[in-house]
DNA sequence: GACATACTGAAGTTCATACTTCACTATTAG
DNA sequence: CTAATAGTGAAGTATGAACTTCAGTATGTC
């Protein structure tokens, strides 16, 4: 049976920035980004075991920045939008919450005039 | 004299992740949205220390999430652009290499008509 | 069948970092 | 002046997570 993955990109900022912090999970998400990949190809050029791979595919896939999908004995990632989107809405957000304030102190001034 | 900040905001996604997933820090950024505060009114709702806010503040300091300033005896911290700017262009770089990637897929699949 | 490959699961180790305490230095208020 | 406020600096603790090893399962190859 394959493994359940909790709470698959369901808009988690926090899960998402936290899966991106780490440079061995960006490398893989380089790579992805350039094609799908089986579990052992993601492993060869970095210098951890197997096992450490698939631990960090399997968080990768928790926060919907990657999708797999098991074949015979090959599991092949591929990289998912979702985690994407969840990171430039929460930027979106952020930064619309400060530049309306600004908008609004910038309106202030104008009507100093 | 002030302390010296190393790496500020130098486009260095990494950091900028790594400071993004403590949820301490994302809280500290809702607040600082809503407007510039100091140290000390920022400790206020979150329920640690002066000094783990204040060390906080310094992480988002360094990657570029915050700018501060000290009068007096106060530190007032305000949002900063360019932390912002380094993820949004971390996530546009990555999605157009699987979309190019898409794309030819694409072609090569239309042009078997 | 035997052997290799590609993973999976459980459990242990180690190292980073979020947090603390305590002592200290401004700065401001009474 | 004294007292309170706002923050800084150094040092220690402790929890989590990145990684390991090892033993196992399923699949593919000869």
């Amino acid at each position: 049976m394959e493994a359940a993955i909790p709470n698959q990109g369901r808009g988690d900022a926090g899960r998402v920035f936290d899966a991106l912090g780490d440079p061995t999970r960006r490398a893989i998400i380089d790579r992805l980004s350039q094609g799908p990949q089986s579990v052992s190809h993601l492993a060869r050029p970095l210098n951890i075991t197997l096992t450490a791979v698939a631990q960090h595919v399997a968080v990768l896939q928790a926060c919907g920045l990657a999708r797999t999908e098991k074949v015979g004995r090959v599991r092949t990632c591929h990289i998912e939008e979702a985690g994407f989107r969840t990171v430039e809405q929460w930027i979106a957000e952020h930064r619309s919450l400060w530049t309306d304030r600004l908008d609004r102190l910038g309106d202030l001034l104008a009507e100093e005039d």
